[in-house]
DNA sequence: TGGATTTTGTTGGCTAAGCAACACTGGAGC
DNA sequence: GCTCCAGTGTTGCTTAGCCAACAAAATCCA
């Protein structure tokens, strides 16, 4: 999950070139009818592949929704070199900020956000969150355990985000990050 | 050569596809360097495909060239629905226009129009313009032959059409085609 | 409820695209 | 002259995508 984007380049073009014209389709159907009202025909015929075609790739729509969400979400986070490092408290800050614009961003392009559609980019995206926190931590010279402290962390930096994204007046977000981020780091002082 | 877009809506849709990478690759190109600078390679690199595919669908660049500026052209006079009617000086009219338009955008689009690709189009573009008056001419209840005056005015209308697209201050494409049309009407009077 | 549509996954056979390797041509530079 | 090199077409084999048809949900609505 790492390493998800490197390795694509070395893909069979006839598939990276069908995963973009479903990815794109995907997303413009997002940004005009929901996600629970988008069928894998909407995608197909959209996105000009047949139907059989899609199924190579994903097993269904919600595989697609995961890839898609996955995918952008890593974009927020190399754009920070944030996917080969290891624990410091500007590097929590950097992931906060990510997902806090991934969130942000996804909320502007998105028709209506209903309720599973939320719930399954929250699942999503926590586990990013939590496998990039866990790497990091693991780093570590001394062996403490990671799995707790890396649940709370990933926990809270969710909910922050989502608070964020959600808000009306939307604050200044390096404002909103410097308020936040203590009461993040203070589980992961050991690991400095 | 009439029907050529039509019939491509039946083709497969893999072989759409390429073909449009192709094209759009091949235009791009051709906004940068100039007809002659470019070669196989790079219309394959650019458009992510392989280059034994573009063996498959055209036999060398000047295939392209000639498949791509018919397609835009065709493009030009199925715009104005000149593709399946018969003579008029109202279809004539436009047809000079189409031409005309065509030209100021292809040396609006393209880099450096070098000599040799002046002449592929030219040769091109005549052939779409000869082959589409024939089929007009040959619609009057009269059988005379067309040939003939169907080359004149070929020539004509290339030639006016290139006049137009070189001089430096453009006329008004209206005017222009005022003042020209009936040199070359005068000449088709017993197809009316 | 119950019948009529959509949608969903899945399949097998066919076709287009990818790939690596080849021999060949035509400069560019020495 | 010569080699070197980049581009050209071509080939046999592999792989991905297309298609039509299917049974099995899910959805609609009368």
């Amino acid at each position: 999950m790492l390493s998800n984007l490197r390795e694509e380049g070395k893909l069979d073009p006839r598939v990276k070139r069908t995963r973009n014209l479903i990815l794109q389709a995907f997303s413009g159907l997002l940004g005009e009818k929901g996600f629970e009202a988008i069928s894998v025909q909407d995608v197909t015929d959209k996105a000009q592949i047949n139907r059989a075609t899609f199924y190579a790739h994903f097993t269904d729509k919600y595989a697609l929704l995961d890839y898609a969400i996955s995918r952008v979400f890593m974009q927020e986070i190399e754009k920070r070199t944030l996917n080969a490092c290891s624990y410091t408290h500007d590097n929590l800050r950097n992931m906060i900020i990510a997902v806090c614009e991934f969130l942000s961003h996804l909320h502007h392009d998105c028709a209506q956000p209903h309720e599973q559609f939320e719930s399954l980019v929250e699942g999503t995206i926590k586990k990013q969150i939590f496998d990039l926190l866990s790497h990091w931590l693991k780093q570590t010279k001394a062996k403490i355990p990671t799995e707790i402290p890396a649940t709370v962390a990933t926990w809270a930096i969710y909910g922050l985000a989502s608070l964020y994204s959600h808000s009306k007046k939307r604050p200044a977000l390096d404002k909103f990050v410097d308020d936040a981020l203590p009461l993040v780091a203070v589980n992961l002082e050991q690991f400095v």
